[in-house]
DNA sequence: GCGATGATTCGATAATTCTGGAAATATCGT
DNA sequence: ACGATATTTCCAGAATTATCGAATCATCGC
């Protein structure tokens, strides 16, 4: 991974809304979402909810498949992973021990946590 | 975490500049590197390191501390755990024989990479 | 082929973010 | 207190990004 995808990854995540759909999307699974049940849950306009959908695909770190009339989209874990390695490499100049803490925590973790919350809708910035 | 200080740290790092400055202090450790050091290695003038530096601090991603008359600026590995932990949360609706592919891929990983470039400078976009 | 359903593209508008020079602030050594 | 060094704040111009209605495209069932 290079400087630029990572970018482009960190700001396809880096919206309210495409983070909700992308974390929507982790935790569907490989079995993804359609896009219609994405627009429900997050309350998200079709036009916007596409727009997002398009960026976060761009980025690659979602995947898209026709399923009849439905477009069914999946988290690319793959990417994501690839992505997470790159922010921690060559953590501490390679040095363990220095890095102890860091590596302390765990960065894939299962939680039990709620439900997802839709973004805040039509709400203007500042 | 939520998904506002989420979306906040996301987009901190969601830029060229920004992200090497990161990956700079994370590779420099606890130690951590005098606001100069990083214009030094990265060539990005002062005002705009700044800018940068303050967008970092602001997502809560780096620590910033006097030094004399130089600032040393640090990596928060604590803050960095705590968004990885975020994206990968409730992962596969927390079944982990769907998820066996995702965790296969360890997320913190040291590598023995080369050295940091800097960001393009100067580069218009599109 | 038609109407209906599911979703994307287009386009205009509005808001945010980045950039870097010049001026201001902080600290140090003398 | 002064000059030098290290950095930040202020500012305005330039570029990017988000929003969502209306129009369009794709697929299905009949």
């Amino acid at each position: 991974m290079n400087a630029g995808d990572a970018v482009e990854r960190l700001g396809a995540l880096a919206q309210e809304t495409r983070l909700a759909i992308y974390r929507l999307l982790v935790e569907a699974g490989p079995a993804g979402l359609a896009a219609g049940a994405i627009a429900e849950r997050l309350e998200v306009p079709p036009s916007s909810l596409s727009f997002h959908l398009a960026e976060l695909r761009r980025a690659g770190l979602i995947s898209q498949q026709r399923e009849s009339r439905s477009l069914v989209y999946s988290a690319d874990f793959r990417a994501m992973n690839g992505l997470l390695s790159y922010l921690s490499e060559n953590c501490c100049g390679g040095d363990r021990a220095a890095c102890a803490p860091v590596l302390a925590a765990p960065s894939i973790r299962q939680s039990k946590g709620g439900r997802h919350e839709a973004p805040a809708r039509t709400r203007r910035r500042r």
